[in-house]
RNA sequence: GCUCGGAUGGUGGAAUGGUAGACACGCAAGACUUAAAAUCUUGUGGCCAUUAUAGGCUGUGCGGGUUCAAGUCCCGCUCCGAGUACCA
């Protein structure tokens, strides 16, 4: 029994004392930069699955330590939005103080964790001397055009009483609270994020080291789609409705055109449709209905044609019917679309519901148009005029080359991912630095007042009027205008909790510059990210838009870069031991300071990364911490078998290597189990040696070598080990083993036997073994005699492996 | 529906196309103990055979295929998970 308190406590006090994890800068050096996604402060305070990534990169940073790497390896919080707010309303308090004692408990739970982290340079979003540079970029974007203020329609959040954002909602639900999210126009601030959306999904390419499945979600996200925009003239012959579509080629097939129920085009129509009263109250009915049942899965198309106008086809003049009907969305392409029902199954479904025409232009090889389905496939065209016989990708091609020729349409790209609507109606956010002046408009806060300070304030309540409680303070809402001293408001709506993670990566390497956002050597020097892990629900959230905003710092001459992380990997999340999510509201939290007290912070951090492959969820098991207990125990065990004199044994030596080779391959790829794995296997082998030979089977010079190894992992237990031998310097500040190829290549070897695949004996052979020597020793063995009854038709030698012979 | 993952003993999991189940948990038997815990030893996919040893068959969600050899590659399914959802 070891006594991890006391040794996990005096290497923690000792570490701090001599600063051992301050990010140093030597020129004769690389640098590595190692992130965490900062943590979100709540008053609930850690489980045990939250620092699973931490210890992640606690190991790998210290790996990077001891090969020589100047390591950039920091923590910081990420502590504006709702949470600490709603804490504050519920108990009356400044969110400031709720922040700072959530901070505290949060960096107190880390600390016995034994983490490497320089919290010299500890970042928090909610200090106004970091958010004085989330403002500056915020007015850069507004002055380059980037932030604009709208008045569309926006996800509106009825119980937390603030607009959100599209990356906001989970399945039409506010992701922080589970309220349904109504459509609300509202005065807002929205960021120019489709700009930038191509550079976004191009450079997905640039990045080998992010997981395939990451970048598809963010593909899946943006959703870009190239087609044409279409303009179909109305029988009027004044007005004209747009349409876009990925499929021209179809639209000799195009039977009907359909508008969103909110198009702003049936006002415009309004006295030539003979049937507005009805078509009124359609879209009055529909306004009932929630948002989430008009999306749900099975609900039927429903619609209403336009009586007494018609649209007209630009390839062939017919004129077709207009409805509106609830399966056109407003938000996507121009909210109209020209339907094809013999080849969009959406169209088809409506069709068939109100018996319109269905025409087929598309013909195929395989599967036909057989009336019962919709066929959406590419084939060659049919009934096109001139464009009949061409195939489909042809036909898209001549056709909008026309379309733009003639003025009546044109090529078009249209993206899923919507600007980012970057105003809340609260009050725990980073104030937006702009200015109202009647007479200059919009104005921006002056570089050289900035921070432009949250002010204090009488009640943190959401007004739910549009308004956020800033609005409230008039002394500090009036104001005057930067520019002509006129009369003038401050802008009240605060930013969104994302705002802060946008960039705080880049504040960590200058975490105290107060002239700018960040010193350009320093940049230079740290920039880009080397990697960086986290949960996978940022995928298309937080991920999406720090790289937007790299790429505009970028774009300014900020950074030197245009991707902020070059690696990427996901942590899998720790599950109950009932299975479920941890959470209060089943119990099953496990809190990490109960489980340092009794088992010690080296088998936590030991058994998390046991548990299984890193990316891949895990269910807790206290059990299994045992284990991991008894392993280091084992590891301690073997500080009474090494000796100064002793001369290293052939296959532990060999095995040593493999395994000094095997730990730090694995580190670095994130496997962490088959690391551990290899450090129990090598134990296990020490151990028997000894019972079996009674010698001592480690020199001094190979003892040293194991704790270093295992040092990353139980930092330490490792650190006590390495001190006991008289060490001076920490056991970090020592260079990782060397492992020799030449003693990793065993000279004997295990040979496989198979006769007609199926194993038949195992040999003990030199491992340069030729085919002709293993063949004559496989047919001496009995057992591989027993087998070879017929003729040998073949034999397949894998040199140093494995000798298949086929039998007939 | 679409996109991406995954399925291996009682459990977590391991396995560059080359001995499936490493390592660990659990379990069982034994040693130590007045006893228990801890620790140590041995065994542990299933079936068959054997006093014992040596051994045989079978086995990685299901059905096919490629190969001397398939958990791994290809084709077709089933189930589970994640993301997204009337995106034209």
């Amino acid at each position: 029994m070891y006594k991890h308190q006391t040794i996990e406590k005096k290497w923690q006090q000792k570490w701090k004392a001599d600063n051992l994890y301050k990010t140093k800068q030597e020129a004769n050096k690389p640098k590595y930069y190692i992130l965490d996604m900062f943590p979100y402060p709540s008053g609930a305070g850690l489980h045990v699955g939250h620092p699973k990534g931490y210890i992640a990169t606690d190991i790998y940073a210290r790996l990077k330590m001891m090969q020589g790497f100047n390591v950039l390896h920091p923590m910081g919080f990420d502590a504006f939005g709702l949470p600490a707010e709603n804490y504050a309303i519920k108990n009356k308090v400044n969110p400031k103080i709720a922040v700072a004692e959530s901070v505290q408990r949060f960096k107190d739970q880390l600390e016995v964790l034994g983490f490497c982290y320089d919290w010299e340079r500890e970042v928090n979003t909610t200090d106004p001397n970091y958010y004085k540079w989330t403002q500056w970029a915020f007015i850069k974007m507004w002055e380059k055009g980037l932030a604009y203020e709208s008045n569309e329609p926006i996800n509106w959040c009825p119980s937390c009483k603030t607009g959100l954002a599209n990356e906001d909602l989970e399945g039409g639900r506010c992701e922080r609270c589970g309220s349904e999210i109504e459509k609300k126009p509202l005065r807002q601030w929205v960021l120019k994020i489709t700009d930038y959306a191509d550079r976004l999904l191009d450079d997905l390419n640039k990045l080998p080291d992010w997981e395939e499945s990451t970048k598809d979600m963010q593909r899946n996200w943006i959703g870009r789609s190239e087609g044409a925009q279409i303009n179909f003239k109305i029988s009027n012959k004044k007005d004209e409705i747009s349409v876009f579509t990925t499929r021209v080629d179809t639209i000799f097939g195009c039977t009907y055109v359909v508008l969103a129920p909110e198009h702003p085009l049936l006002e415009k129509l309004k006295n030539k449709i003979e049937n507005f009263n009805e078509v009124e109250d359609y879209v009055k009915g529909l306004s009932k209905v929630s948002e989430e049942e008009r999306v749900s899965l099975h609900r039927e198309k429903s619609g209403v044609k336009l009586k007494g106008v018609k649209a007209i086809n630009p390839f062939n003049q017919e004129e077709v019917e207009i409805f509106i009907a609830d399966y056109v969305l407003l938000s996507y392409g121009t909210g109209a679309v020209m339907a094809v029902p013999a080849h969009d199954e959406r169209d088809y479904e409506f069709a068939k519901k109100y018996g319109l025409r269905i025409k087929p232009v598309i013909s195929y090889r395989d599967k036909i148009y057989d009336g019962k389905q919709a066929v959406e496939s590419d084939g060659v065209l049919m009934d096109s005029e001139n464009y009949s016989g061409l195939s489909s990708s042809e036909a898209r091609e001549k056709m909008s080359t026309w379309l733009e020729e003639k003025k009546l349409g044109f090529k078009k790209i249209n993206y899923r991912l919507k600007d980012w609507v970057f105003s809340r109606q609260r009050y725990w956010g980073e104030p937006i630095p702009l200015i109202h002046c009647e007479k200059c408009g919009v104005v921006a806060v002056p570089e050289e007042e900035l921070p432009l300070k949250l002010p204090e304030v009488e009640s943190y309540e959401p007004t739910g009027t549009g308004e956020s409680p800033l609005a409230a303070i008039s002394d500090w809402v009036n104001t005057t205008c930067p520019r002509c001293q006129g009369k003038a408001k401050r802008e009240t709506n605060t930013m969104p909790q994302w705002a802060g993670s946008c960039w705080y990566y880049l504040r960590y390497i200058d975490p105290d510059n107060n002239n700018f956002l960040v010193d350009k050597a320093l940049e230079k020097y740290w920039s880009p990210v080397d990697f960086y892990v986290g949960g996978a629900e940022h995928a298309t959230r937080h991920l999406i838009y720090a790289r937007f905003w790299h790429k505009f710092l970028f774009d300014l001459g900020v950074v030197n870069y245009e991707e902020p992380f070059i690696k990427l990997k996901h942590v899998g999340l720790i599950m109950g031991e009932d299975g479920r999510k941890m959470s209060k509201r089943w119990g099953n939290v496990i809190n990490p300071d109960d489980i340092v007290a009794e088992y010690g912070a080296d088998a936590l951090r030991v058994y998390e990364m046991f548990m299984g492959p890193f990316e891949q969820a895990g269910t807790w098991n206290t059990k299994g911490l045992g284990g991991a207990r008894k392993f280091i125990e084992k590891i301690i065990s073997l500080s009474r078998l090494y000796h100064d004199e002793v001369k290293d044994d052939d296959k532990i030596l060999s095995l040593l290597h493999k395994t000094i080779k095997k730990v730090e391959a694995d580190i670095l790829e994130f496997r962490f189990n088959t690391a551990i794995s290899a450090l129990m296997i090598f134990t296990n082998e020490v151990l028997a040696y000894y019972k079996k030979h009674k010698l001592l089977p480690l020199s001094l010079d190979n003892w040293t070598k194991i704790i270093q190894i295992f040092a990353p992992f139980a930092p330490h237990i490792s650190e006590e080990l390495w001190q006991n031998l008289g060490k001076k310097g920490s056991i970090f500040l020592s260079a990782w083993p060397q492992y020799d190829e030449k003693l990793i290549k065993d000279k004997v070897i295990n040979l496989v036997v198979q006769v007609n695949g199926k194993l038949r004996a195992n040999l003990e052979v030199a491992a340069d073994i030729s085919a002709d020597d293993a063949f004559s020793q496989a047919v001496a063995h009995e057992n591989v005699k027993k087998w070879l009854t017929g003729e040998i038709v073949k034999k397949i030698f894998v040199p140093g492996k494995l000798l298949n012979i086929v039998v007939k």
